[in-house]
DNA sequence: TTTATAGTTGGAAATCTTTCAAACAATTAT
DNA sequence: ATAATTGTTTGAAAGATTTCCAACTATAAA
């Protein structure tokens, strides 16, 4: 059984970025507290409850959005975010549950 | 339901750090070469399955050592590499399974 | 219109990560 | 004793990541 390293399936891809998303302590803090709450938050809502830079938590909102891990919406001048539980239980299923 | 980033346990960190291990391809490969073997393995033999540079696997595998990913044992001018599953499991169940 | 609120972006600084070559130690084989 | 095999370590280079300030856009409130 030989694993070649330049062939990674997109889900493999997927689940890494997953794992260096939650590697960062902000970001699974953030992860964490989405899952837990159950429902999409306002960004100045999570940064009430999150004790980080509001840039910083812009700029790791932004990298979990890339990943796919995020869906924002936009009302008004307040961003909300939803975490994209089934995408990531899909590829890793009872991760969040764990966190 | 707050959240404060300075009090991590030792759990979560242990979570974390897993989650960094298993965000680079390299030490990702190497965990999930060991998972589905079900044994433990050699160096070498890992190396001769895992395309890595042996100074660069060295590294990953202090890596995973010092996390308390795997342990190694010494035969001879051999050494031999265990994935620690029953810990892993006990923080992320079934994380293993699914890479 | 002016001001306050929500969030993004650019850029700089500090730090962390990964990789590899070269030299090394330890063990086994010839 | 010499050579080959196993694996570690050091150090340097390149690159990635995180953080924050300051300036910015856009919407809503006074």
């Amino acid at each position: 059984m030989d694993i070649k390293q330049s062939s990674a399936t997109e889900t493999e891809e997927f689940r890494r970025r997953i794992f260096f998303a939650l590697s960062e302590p902000g970001r699974y803090t953030i992860v964490r507290m989405l899952y837990h709450v159950g429902h999409e938050m306002g960004c100045s809502e999570l940064n009430r409850h999150v004790e980080i830079d509001k840039s910083t938590m812009s700029y790791h909102l932004r990298t979990l959005r890339e990943i796919g891990m995020v869906t924002t919406r936009t009302q008004g001048r307040e961003k909300f975010v939803r975490l994209n539980t089934e995408r990531i239980n899909a590829v890793l299923p009872g991760i969040l549950a764990s966190l």
